[in-house]
DNA sequence: TTGTATGCGTTATCAA
DNA sequence: TTGATAACGCATACAA
């Protein structure tokens, strides 16, 4: 199956490659009908379609950008990607989607790789450890927006959640409805991952400022594998938990776990709050009070940033966007007598 | 920022372009240990970076597939990406995905600028409706496979749930379990998406199996926001159905909706059984009994026949590959007394 | 063991 | 209004 080459159409409708390339170009300013129209039959009599790589090679730009993320299956994931394909579907621009695994080794390749295939630029939920590569490309001005987590010190555009306003969030609507001991639960706290740290921090913020102790023992940061333990011994002591936080959907979903096991009910015995507005949030018995990402307005943003910069490719000042979340009440957290 | 080329690096290391490409294609052979070193010094000076864009056009391979499903958002289409990006990670291929929201024209164009890409290879959720396209990639051998839908006539490698199967799985255990009366819900039963058919005509020749009546009132065929009406009729009726059959996860998710508002009762009022295993199917309550498709399976399936197709790019046997469903007993079906 | 020349399919510059 | 010709960055056959 031989490639038909411009070299062809314009043989067939007898003209140049430099016609056919101006037609192929809408560059009809100075075109007879009669070249175009002969131009046009011989194309499609070949079948011709252009090829974009010999294009990208002249012009260098491939109309492709990457998307390096931890995983696909998560949810914040998909709906950001879904977003910033939207934007690019606009523009004819294509998404190379990677996973990572929130392996920095991968990072690494992935990046490598789709500069070396020339992207027009990257998008990334940073792993945060490759520290060298992220800073090269901020030096050489290459488009590049993180999403989810940002890398302090690294001068690139960063699209995150406004995590201590979701912690206060989180708080304030317990403590407005009468609850004080209130334990929060994550993935293990470790110091590159920005949003944790955050949700945490705005966590014990929240409760100093509704003048409420932090308590150590009502806050399990571990392994999600792991999670149910930790909760099987926190509720085994005296003095159990009387509300939930939940910093995110796989937390949630253990805890849930946790309390059908234990036949815990919710609101009544435990109050329940997270952020990451699941599917189910609705559907579910009670349903889910929740503290939604606005998902898709961060992706179209992230999409946006980035553009902006393969647009401009000259001086881009470094923007940090917070998002707001909102929170959604429903019913795992019920006015306490 | 000036792109660094083949011709710096041998510039510098004062050899050939020649040389510098066997050295990065490994070609070492003949080369002495010294220009190796000179080669390796003045790549990593230069910060060389090659462009597989140059390399493709030669080469005729992009190392790049594409896959273009309905909507990313939907957990079948993203557990088979996902698998679909992992055997890709190991051939150091990439992924361009694509969203054509069942869009025939959408999908026309994402067809033509990916082959214009000169990707590789192209996995798709087909919406069945571009003919012409699919049967010149076939005729033209182009690396192809359809995922979730098949399209008849048209020779390409085709990866589905045996949805017959599923449809029995389903009917029989609810049958075992007591139930005669087995409604099935499902969207718009249109003549080109194959599984729906087939999940519906599975259903209707398990209940014919079984000695029962094919009763068309219970079911429910429209657009997922009328579903909750077509229940509520259906539920106001004489004779409501005992049982129903959700053949995916989207109308279990309206079946779930309206029992909560209608304090329908699982399984005591009502037992329900779906197609897709959804991931909060251990966590509701009850615990809901369905019907799980191998989605890494069949994503890891759809990307080996497509590399098998791209190595081998000679003649190349269609296949219609169906992956058995499998039932997962929760308590959603109880025993009838 | 390494270098020269040519081609991949476009686009861009400049002539004609 | 159109055509030659030279890039783009790399790979490869062949020569040296």
């Amino acid at each position: 199956m031989k490639q038909i080459t411009m070299a062809d159409v314009a043989k067939l409708a007898n003209v140049s490659k430099s016609t056919v390339s101006q037609y192929l170009n809408k560059r009809y300013d100075y075109m007879s009908e009669e070249t175009k129209k002969r131009i046009e039959k011989a194309i499609d009599e070949l079948g011709y379609q252009p090829n974009f790589i010999a294009r990208s090679l002249k012009q260098k730009s491939t109309a492709t950008i990457g998307v390096i993320v931890f995983n696909i299956l998560h949810m914040l994931t998909t709906q950001v990607l879904r977003a910033i394909e939207d934007v690019c579907q606009e523009r004819d621009f294509h998404v190379i989607v990677c996973n990572t695994d929130d392996d920095p080794e991968k990072e690494k390749k992935y990046i490598e790789m789709l500069r070396a295939k020339q992207v027009d630029g990257l998008i990334i939920f940073p792993t945060g450890k490759n520290l060298e590569l992220y800073e090269k490309m901020a030096e050489e001005q290459f488009p590049l927006v993180f999403v989810d987590r940002m890398v302090p010190g690294i001068p690139a555009d960063a699209i995150l959640l406004d995590n201590h306003k979701a912690a206060a969030l989180a708080v304030n609507h317990l403590v407005e409805h009468g609850y004080e001991r209130i334990g929060i639960v994550a993935p293990p706290i470790v110091p590159h991952v920005i949003p944790r740290l955050e949700r945490i921090e705005g966590f014990k913020h929240a409760l100093a400022e509704k003048g409420l102790p932090v308590m150590e023992e009502y806050m399990v940061g571990m392994e999600i594998s792991r999670i149910k333990e930790g909760l099987t011994q926190l509720f085994s002591s005296d003095c159990p938990p009387e509300a939930l936080f939940a910093i995110n959907d796989l937390t949630l979903m253990e805890i849930l776990n946790f309390v059908k096991d234990n036949n815990i009910r919710i609101p009544d015995d435990l109050a329940l709050i997270s952020i990451d507005d699941v599917p189910f949030s609705n559907i579910y018995t009670p349903t889910l009070t929740t503290i939604a990402q606005p998902t898709f307005e961060m992706g179209k943003k992230a999409a946006e940033r980035l553009f902006m910069q393969i647009d401009q490719k000259n001086e881009h000042h470094q923007q940090i966007l917070r998002f707001p979340p909102t929170l959604i009440q429903r019913g795992s957290v019920k006015q306490r007598t």
